[in-house]
DNA sequence: ATTATGCGAAACCATTTGGTTTCATATCGC
DNA sequence: GCGATATGAAACCAAATGGTTTCGCATAAT
């Protein structure tokens, strides 16, 4: 099902701040584009254009609707985002680990797997 | 002093693919800047210029080590994606646990979809 | 002391990005 | 049919981005 190479990924899609709201806006609603546009500082054709941004990179489906065209959040890709994430949580894990075993001052804690980096904690 | 205000957040560092790449790379190891640099397709500046920017993002840390300067990975505003990701989790609760399982059964690594322009090493 | 190395700042450049205004087209209401 | 409304495409523009080369300065090595 992977069509044509979307020029925009989802990191690329979600750094814009006007877009991550455009995604929360259409999270729990569809909406047509007049009136999402009305609630951005912006003109109706630039919120236009973050749309076809969010639409390319998958996370916004719009359908037609008479004359009309709504937009609803389409979260798959954002799986991919999570994904890329995940890889990292061992990274702040060790150093909420150090802090928990700090806090709770338990004598479970068995392996001491402390690396050279300088505890910031 | 409080730092100056950030001007990049950690939405725009990582859209950049080079600066993932930056970021696995720094994951466990810590190098000084010319050794990151001879594995990317650019010169030894740009790669200094991504780090300023990761930096900013608060996403990496450099220490000066003798004439050189060592940048390791600071994954702690990684928090704040994973709390906006969170926000999402609900809407592809429902209909996409078919996929989530297929991503979570190849969730091993992080480094499935970085295409860096032009070089793989 | 002199040379070599590691790094970032500066100036510069091309492309992309985020916005605008204008225009063409499709559809709705009358 | 005709005017009003909804939308996207196009042309345009300023600023940001991602890269380059050049340079100056610390620090290391000889």
């Amino acid at each position: 099902m992977r069509a044509a190479k979307p020029q925009y990924d989802v990191f690329q899609a979600i750094a814009d701040p006007t877009r991550r709201e455009l995604l929360k806006l259409l999270a729990d609603r569809e909406l047509p584009v007049t009136a999402i546009s009305v609630r951005f500082p912006m003109s109706r054709t630039a919120v236009s254009k973050h749309l076809r941004v969010l639409s390319e990179a998958g996370l916004v489906k719009g359908r037609k609707s008479g004359r009309e065209m709504r937009y609803r959040l389409e979260p798959e890709p954002l799986l991919e985002l999570k994904r890329w994430l995940a890889y990292y949580e061992r990274f702040w894990a060790n150093k909420l680990a150090a802090l928990q075993r700090y806090v709770e001052t338990k004598d479970d804690a068995a392996g001491g797997e402390e690396e050279q980096s300088g505890a910031n904690f």
